[in-house]
DNA sequence: CTGAAAGCGCTAACAC
DNA sequence: GTGTTAGCGCTTTCAG
């Protein structure tokens, strides 16, 4: 094994020299490493073996320049324009669930041998440079996570053929394809709950509403009240942080201190109301029930456990990659979209 | 523009097209294009309108084939072996480090156009199959995150001469380059302050001690209390999660139930900390301050929120960067450290 | 079923 | 300075 670190520069190993190991052609030996049918079964254990013993795996540059494929998909973050007051600011990176995402992407994408390549873009030229890039690098599809409700991107990237796959639907319409939880069951499921637990003065914290997932959990949530007798639901807007969920909770106390029961958009936003819940003097859940949405790492953090809708980030992820590995096989599909189903997990906010 | 977007497979601009345009040769458009110094001003500016109206990018397969460089780094995540049973367990990529970790290198990379690519490595055959796969793929080099103790990819790497940079000491001593807090400094900001503000019995929550973090922030925490006059002090081990954070601290307040300053070894496991002292009817910081490790989004969501030792993530994540950019330009330097200081964020809790 | 040969788009000697 | 010429390692017709 040190025989490689000899003096001269070490070079991994060719299909060439394979070739000249079983004795075969170059032709052959690219034939047995795709897994081509038509081999010999017995030049094929050779061709095998001679990989085996010389170590051979094949240079992803030689093959892509050929093949015009580089088995590397993008997973693209747009956010919007970063200013330069605030170098490091707090992005989807910094939200757990990101992570959740990476780990279903992950998932998918490592037994398949392809590379998820992390790209920024929080800019316009970031973004108009975008396609070029991927074009240049010979990326074979993007994975789009856009928390820019004005972003061009998902548009951009169809219209120039890219094969593209969306977490969550686009704010600007695009035929594009995403995967998305049914916001609305969810807010059903919330509804019930709070309902059923015998609240009767609903409010509800509602997320940014130029982004679709803002606007249908509170629609969704509005009409589920109603269907339940309560054609008026008191809300604010938060910002999907939990210092946002802070604030429109103390407004909204203000406004309705007699309030019994409330559901907000996401889980931070739900942190932040519980801890200002208990600074005036309201108990969790006896005197304020409060649900949240995505069950993410905040919700078991918090304090009593959040009762929240849960999203199932990691499995949307990972078919989310597999549905771009599909559009990248079959570029000329149509849009295509996956709906999952949220469920109500039960903790003790609720 | 719409001239794309004919019935033919469209095929990028090479080189030669450009050469062909400009009435030069290819050679000469490479030089324009990689900035090559003895070219004619005049030939140059030509090339550049060439490039500009034929649109042309340079195809970096092509290039690496050549080169031997890929313009790609790889992020890896080295963990335990996942288990069958659960599917999505948590990782770093969990936490919200990860994040910060990732805005700091993409702040560096991203303006270079090097690309990080994202592999996770949890398992045996991963471990041993990564250093072939870095080399065959033509990656420059590796920004390594390792949350195993016992982790054997650190001098793998570096002994097949994969430039390497890690975040945070290796567990196994191997001569390669990280970036790291100084554990100590920070651990005697949290001492100083608990004596400052007049606590007088102290005890702490460990991190897990196979890992370098978790022994010198206990180490330290010690030494900094011994400084003061405390020789011993009581602790607990944990396992940096909020969850172990709230046993280790049970278990704390069971034996020394008059504690009344606590230094915790990272936020997840202090808010975790908070939330059972409160449980026990201790006031924070009246009865009990306590200070965490991180400055991480849990410190802020924390209520109260977490006086805490800041280590600047991103920051760190960034030097990564630009220290396997360095290494990956002279692979011959020898293994370099960049260690940087913490600093006390003073919040509610302390 | 297998081998020979022609590139994929680019860089890097090496001549001019 | 600039052009010519070899490849980099692989896939893929096309003969055989």
């Amino acid at each position: 094994m040190d025989g490689d670190r000899v003096a001269t520069t070490w070079r991994p190993t060719t299909l060439d020299q394979v070739a000249r190991v079983a004795g075969v052609s170059r032709a052959t030996v690219s034939r047995v490493v795709n897994g081509a049918p038509n081999v010999d079964p017995g030049l094929r254990d050779l061709v095998r073996r001679a990989i085996e013993t010389t170590g051979y795996v094949p240079n992803r540059a030689a093959r892509s320049l050929v093949t015009r494929r580089t088995g590397a998909v993008a997973f693209v973050v747009s956010e919007p324009d970063r200013h330069a007051e605030d170098p490091f600011p707090a992005t989807v990176f910094g939200d757990p669930f990101f992570g959740r995402v990476v780990i279903g992407v992950l998932d998918v994408l490592g037994p398949r041998d392809v590379h998820p390549v992390l790209m920024l873009v929080d800019s316009a030229s970031a973004r108009d440079g975008l396609v070029n890039r991927l074009r240049q690098d010979r990326i074979d599809g993007v994975l789009l996570i856009s928390i820019y409700p004005d972003d061009t991107l998902p548009s951009q990237l169809t219209s120039a053929d890219v094969p593209t796959v969306l977490f969550s639907k686009p704010a600007r319409p695009a035929p594009v394809s995403y995967v998305d939880v049914a916001h609305r069951d969810g807010t059903k499921l919330a509804a019930d709950r709070l309902v059923a637990i015998s609240r009767t003065r609903i409010a509800t914290i509602a997320g940014p509403q130029d982004a679709p997932a803002g606007q249908e959990r509170l629609v969704g949530f509005q009409d589920a009240m109603a269907r339940h007798g309560q054609p008026f639901v008191p809300s604010v807007e938060g910002n999907f942080t939990q210092r946002g969920g802070e604030q429109a909770m103390a407004r909204l106390l203000a406004e309705h201190p007699d309030l019994d029961g409330i559901f907000v958009a996401n889980d931070l936003m739900a942190a932040g109301a519980v801890a200002v819940l208990r600074e005036h003097g309201r108990r969790v859940p006896d005197d304020v029930a409060v649900i949240g949405f995505d069950d993410s790492a905040a919700a078991r953090g918090c304090r009593p456990p959040l009762t929240t809708i849960r999203q199932p980030v990691e499995d949307m992820a990972a078919e989310m990659a597999r549905m771009v590995l599909d559009r990248i096989e079959r570029p000329d599909q149509p849009p295509a979209s996956v709906i999952f189903e949220p469920s109500l997990v039960v903790r003790g906010s609720a």
